[in-house]
Formats: C-alpha cells, structure tokens, sequence
DNA sequence: CGCAGTATAATTGTATACAAGTATTCAATT
DNA sequence: AATTGAATACTTGTATACAATTATACTGCG
C-alpha cells in the first residue's frame, strides 16, 4: 500500500465502482442492508447485483470464511451477521493483538518503518486540521497497518487485517465535531510518541486507551 | 459437533472421502506437496484433482482468504504456505487467544459445558490407555474447541478455530512414544482441574503451560 | 544484434446449461 | 383428520462455452 492516497494533491478519491461483489455484499450485510437471518439464494443475489452465478458463489464462499454467513450444503446461506455483543467481543479481542502488535513493532521496527510511521502521523495532523473525516478514517487505518507491518508478524498482520473490515463499518457512527478528531489524534500522538522513545510499555499503555476510546465510541 | 465420533464404539474413522476441494488443497500445501512460490493455475489443478474450473475457482478464494495462497487479478494465484517463521509466530499468537479463552470460559462455563469437558477428557484418558493417537488428535481438538464455546464469544470461538487448521497439519511430527500422549493428557487434565476448581489464574498458567510445550514439540 | 510492434497462446473472468439434491404441494389411504 | 407417498418446483453443485485480459513468441525494422 502506498502512501500517494493521501497526500492533499490527491482529489477526492472516492471508492472505487469496480469493488468486487463479495466487498458489497459484505458492507451491504455490515451496514445491515441485508438483514441478519435473511436467507440467501443464489439466484436472487444474481438479480439484484446483475451478476451471473460463479462470481455470487465465490463471494458466497468468503463470506463464509469471514463468518458473515452460513452455508449449508444444497440448502443455502443465511446471514449470520454481527450482533452487538459480537461488536463487543471483537473490541475485546482486537485490543487483544492491538496491544500485542505495538510491543512487537517497538521492539521490531527499522528506522524506515519508523519514518513511515512518522509521516503517516503527520498526515493525521494534517487532516485533522482539514477536518476530513473521511481521510482521517483511511490513515487511521493506515497507521495501525504500518504498526502491524513493523511487528513483523506475518500472521498478525493477516488477522489483524481481517478485524479492520468490521471497524470501518461500525465506526461509521455519525459523530462530526471536530473534537472527536482532536481526540483520535492525540491518541495516536501517544502511541507515535512511544514509538519514538522505543518504550515498549508506554506504548501498551497508549494502545490500551486508544481501544478503549474506540469501543467506548463506537458504541 | 457431536461427541459420538470419538466414542469406543465407533469403528476406525477415517477422513471422509468426500472431503472439500478446498481441504484437499489446503491439506496439500500444508503438507508441502505443493510447494511454497508455486503458481496454481485453474487449468493444471482441474486435471490434477479431476474437477471442473468452477469449484476450483471457489476454493481458490477460500485459499486466499486463509492467506495460503496470494491471487492476483487476471494474472493467477501464487502458494504463499507457512514458513518456520510464520508456524511459530501463530503459537505465539495462539497462545494469547488461548489463555484468554480459558480465562473467560471458566469464568462463564455452565454446568452442562462442564460435564461435557469432563466427558472429554476421560475420552482422552481412555484413548491414552490404549495409545490411540489418532483419535487422540481428534478429541485435543475438540476439548479445545468446548472451551472456545465457553468463552461464549463468538468472534474468538472464531479466530482459534481458524488455527486449528494449521496446527493439524503442523503437529503431525512422527512421535509415536506414549510418553508424548501422556505428557499431553497430564496438561489437559491440569487445565480441566482448574475448570472445575473455577480457578481462573490456575487455568491461565496451565494453559500457557500447554501453549509452550505444544510449541516446543512442534518444532 | 537489439528493440518495438504485432500476432498468437495462455489464463483468468463471466455467463449459461445441465445434473443432483432438497423442499413443497397435493392427493390417496388409513 | 392425519399421514404417507409421489410428482413438481426450487436450489445448489458441476461442467462447459465464451469474453476479456495478460503473457509470450515472432517478425520486421533500425
């Protein structure tokens, strides 16, 4: 992943159109278009997407993966969905590998993944200051993915990544002020700040919070 | 998932025949038939395994989204595998999920779970009696597996159920000594103590415990 | 000899057709 | 009236055909 996509020369960037099917069934479940329980078949899904059925069927097939819905053979699929408790335990478990990754990557991280980091952050400062939600949720998302590269953890990259997916939808609660970017921001100012101290506590300690703040908004 | 699978009665239990594409490709890599590196084409896998492209195509996205294989559109898709680095970055990180799995399960564990826990691992008593590792293998998992349950999280019964994937491959080290099968019984049966005891740090170590001898004896 | 451009081959992406399994409906029987 | 059975409709599972994209080989030109 480049950087490049948020650099303030960058216009608009809004998604892209070409997103694959299992992406829009999946933020059309997340968002809770398709409702929980709903059963779905294929041939329905074909409809309302205007896709033949070998890309509904592997779509279906990640979803399931993801555990979005359950398949059952030569029956069909229902959405499983996420509950609020389900929200719940995800934050717990998040925070689980959040926490996890930071002590890793401090301990791990090379002085060019630090600069990344570096800029990255100042790019947060930069859209806070614009007041762009939109920009700041995509380098948020951003600057824990550097965290995750820099633990050097391929597998906690990989399940941390799968987390992300959720987060984006969840935290879509409307929420303008200004001040809940001010807040984000300091937040990751003390996790980049022990960062640059290399103190691997301070840094658990500063993700912690950030966790907690995020649950505590989301919800 | 029922329990009768690992009772005497039942006769030698092999793998299904009928198992998934999808399992027989992961079970492939794993294994290292297929190598690491080595580009999967949709062509050379239907003939190979005698299917058409369509459930091919299907437990391609499943690989990727186990991140056993990297897909790259209209170029194919590249066997990513596990390295030495990548099987013990997921026991670390296996580890954490199961010391909190125990954490929460004993905390919330109902009186049914925990007969049938018990029922479980005199299962794995009887099948140490008779140095029966295969089914050995089959009930570990499923001990696991109820305690996953009795967390009641849904998202971490999730996540560890992913691992366990691996770790069945994994752990297939040639190491036929019933000492190995005690050695494993003995730190089940301390986790299980801890469960009726409802002793939430006894559990935790015990657990970590296991954790770092399964490690240790997976490599 | 090297390079660019084009034609060909190979591979993935998508659509459709057919087979197999499952659910539903309705009539006949008890 | 309830239940069983067969016939029908529906849904998933699989195979194949076609379109779009990418890789490769070859030819012509400098």
């Amino acid at each position: 992943m480049s950087l490049y996509k948020f650099s303030p020369e960058t216009p608009s960037g809004n998604q892209p159109l070409s997103s694959s099917l299992f992406s829009r069934l999946q933020t059309d479940i997340l968002t809770g278009k398709i409702r929980s329980g709903e059963k779905l078949t294929e041939q329905r899904i074909c409809e309302q997407y205007s896709v033949s059925r070998t890309p509904v069927r592997e779509a279906l097939r990640q979803l399931e993966m993801d555990g979005l819905i359950e398949s059952i053979p030569n029956r069909g699929a229902y959405v499983i969905g996420l509950s609020l408790q389900d929200i719940g335990d995800m934050y717990q478990l998040r925070k689980i590998y959040e926490i996890q990754a930071v002590r890793w990557a401090i301990e791990r991280i090379t002085e060019k993944e630090l600069d990344q980091l570096e800029e990255t952050f100042e790019f947060m400062e930069f859209y806070t200051m614009k007041s762009d939600k939109e920009k700041m949720l995509n380098i948020n998302t951003y600057f824990h993915q550097l965290i995750y590269s820099a633990s050097h953890n391929r597998m906690l990259q990989h399940m941390l990544a799968s987390y992300q997916i959720y987060i984006k939808h969840i935290r879509t609660t409307p929420r303008n002020d200004d001040e809940y970017l001010h807040l984000v921001l300091e937040e990751h100012r003390a996790i980049f700040e022990a960062f640059q101290k290399r103190d691997v506590e301070a840094g658990a300690r500063a993700m912690e919070i950030h966790m907690n703040n995020s649950k505590a908004r989301s919800i």
